[in-house]
DNA sequence: TCGTGTCGCGCC
DNA sequence: AAAGGGCGCGACACGA
């Protein structure tokens, strides 16, 4: 059963409960904004699927109010894939105008002023359209959908993971500010007044300054450091700090630890912890789908997904609590081993350290080539080491290299590529298209033609990467939702925050929070999710998804 | 003074 | 030792 959310002009909301083709069961509810939460508690004892348009505004206020729900539909997000996905592409909802289902849609108006037309984008009017109609259209792409239930999957998954972020939203990271200043204090000095420098920064900054007698110099000006470097009989072309470290000069160590501490005290220093940190809680802001692969975005300062090891211990669980902390090891190569079926790649995929299992079958020497092969292959590497190493892993796994091979051919084609479940990669803009264009015209020159080359093996990296990283993002996804089943399971009736719950995700990461005495459990739950991530997407494959678990009082005791 | 583009770097 | 994919953000640089 489904039961539809849609706001009407006049402020209150229609709650409408529908079957599997979108008809509607009985008499719609109308219930205004407060009665709300009340209304949709009452139906949840039934498990009805929530249809709406957007799950971080309408669960967020349900939260608040303190209504948690197990299923829903996220109708834009749904949208999203439906209008891409190869596998709906015959459907009507792909052949519509852009609409306020599609995100950051755009329509492009004329506006005149006086005589003169302007040509404006402006964004389009939203909730304009009836999600009763948006859902029966999505449920009709799905039914004739080339593969329903790999679709159908997906969107679960995707809509799960809208659940969860809000979930992890409302939860809040435990976050002590005290252990996090005496980070702080202790890599840059205390914290100094508005406008100056930290006394440990300064300090590294008047060496550096010393040693390329540069006494005025910023070292966070590229410019003005390139020109101290140059003067120092350096030659680099940029000041990344890689390109740095290979440079021998007494004034390179305290640069680099001067950019560090720099990076520390701008990213995520008092600043930071003033705007994001509140009653001991740190609130990021996921933006589930917001990657093309589908892997989760974040916006505002938080940086939820750059969280810097450095200051992790800083994430500290409540008393008598504890974190799990757990990771998915290896696992874009282990997705890369299940999606090819490639023999030789799944049986190291069935071992918990797949890079060792690639050594050990012959197909390179070390464990560090057989990384470094494989992030390669999977990103698309051409030259260096990894480059080199191409050719050895081509004979040991050809299924797999064939794999990435075909998504990287595609993409220089301008054609999309799909991931197991079924997001599909967008195509190349209009510029790209008039560059390959251009390269086999009648006044075609060499340039034209080495541009076109380098820009269409680019957009061959991208879609090499996207089947790998999506569908990677898609078992992440699997394990979220199934983890989340899991914790509901043993919080019985306990509200979110009094029972087990997660409080961090990072692309193969989760973190869960919960009462010391149930963390064993805990682990085997995140566990048995993992192994059941891998069936839901492969079937009984002969790949392990092994999980490396932690569980810790702070976050930075997890390695 | 503002908005925009580039660089560099954190995470995966 | 080095260069392939995806992000967000802060600082700087520059032009309006």
């Amino acid at each position: 059963m489904y039961a539809a959310l849609s706001s009407q002009p006049d402020g209150t909301v229609l709650v409408t409960t529908l079957d599997d083709e979108g008809s509607t069961i009985g008499q719609p509810q109308i219930v205004d904004g407060r009665s709300l939460p009340a209304a949709v508690a009452g139906l949840e004892p039934q498990h009805p699927r929530w249809v709406w348009d957007d799950t971080s505004r309408w669960y967020s206020a349900l939260l608040d109010a303190g209504v948690r729900v197990e299923r829903c539909v996220d109708l834009r997000l749904s949208h999203a894939i439906l209008r891409r996905s190869e596998l709906t592409a015959a459907s009507e909802l792909a052949g519509l105008p852009l609409s306020s289902w599609d995100r950051g849609a755009i329509e492009s108006v004329e506006v005149a002023a006086g005589d003169v037309l302007f040509d404006l984008d402006r964004p389009m009017e939203s909730a304009a359209e009836d999600p009763l109609e948006e859902f029966r259209m999505q449920r009709k792409a799905i039914a004739s959908a080339t593969d329903p239930g790999r679709i159908g999957l997906l969107l679960a998954a995707e809509s799960a993971g809208a659940l969860v972020a809000a979930e992890m939203q409302f939860a809040g990271l435990p976050w002590r500010a005290d252990l996090h200043d005496e980070i702080l204090a202790s890599n840059l000095g205390p914290r100094p007044k508005p406008g100056q420098r930290p006394v440990l920064l300064e300090e590294v900054l008047e060496r550096v300054r010393e040693a390329f007698d540069a006494p005025e110099l910023n070292p966070d000006s590229p410019a003005e450091l390139l020109k101290a470097l140059s003067r120092a009989g350096i030659v680099v072309t940029s000041t990344r700090s890689w390109e740095l470290k290979k440079i021998e000069h007494p004034g390179i160590p305290p640069l680099l630890e001067y950019k560090k501490l720099a990076r520390l005290l701008s990213a995520n220093g008092w600043q930071w912890l003033d705007v994001n940190v509140r009653g001991g809680r740190f609130y990021p802001d996921y933006v589930p789908g917001g990657v093309v692969t589908g892997r989760w975005a974040s916006k505002g300062g938080g940086g939820a997904l750059q969280l810097p090891k450095q200051v992790r211990a800083a994430v500290v669980a409540d008393d008598g609590w504890k974190l799990v902390v757990a990771d998915a090891s290896q696992l874009e190569p282990r997705i890369l081993a299940a999606l090819s079926g490639d023999r030789g790649m799944a049986e190291a995929g069935r071992s918990k350290d797949m890079y060792a299992a690639i050594v050990a079958s012959g197909a390179v020497a070390t464990r560090d080539q057989a990384k470094v092969a494989m992030l390669g292959a999977m990103y698309g590497a051409t030259t260096g080491e990894s480059g080199r190493l191409m050719p050895k892993l081509t004979r040991a796994y050809p299924q797999a290299i064939a794999l990435v091979e075909m998504a990287a051919r595609a993409g220089e084609r301008g054609e999309i590529v799909t991931t197991r479940l079924g997001r599909s990669s967008p195509l190349p803009g209009e510029g790209w298209r008039e560059i390959q264009g251009d390269a086999y015209g009648e006044a075609a020159t060499d340039a034209d033609q080495k541009r076109a080359r380098s820009q269409a093996r680019g957009w061959g990296r991208f879609t090499r990467n996207f089947v790998v990283q999506g569908s990677a993002a898609e078992w992440a996804l699997c394990w979220m939702a199934t983890v989340r089943h899991g914790l509901n399971e043993m919080a019985g009736t306990a509200w979110l925050t009094d029972a087990p719950h997660l409080v961090f995700f990072m692309h193969d990461e989760l973190v869960v929070h919960c009462p010391a005495d149930v963390a064993a459990e805990v682990e085997r739950t995140l566990r048995d999710s993992a192994a059941q991530a891998g069936r839901l997407m492969f079937g009984e494959l002969p790949v392990e998804f092994p999980l490396s678990v932690a569980i810790v009082d702070n976050y930075g005791q997890a390695k």
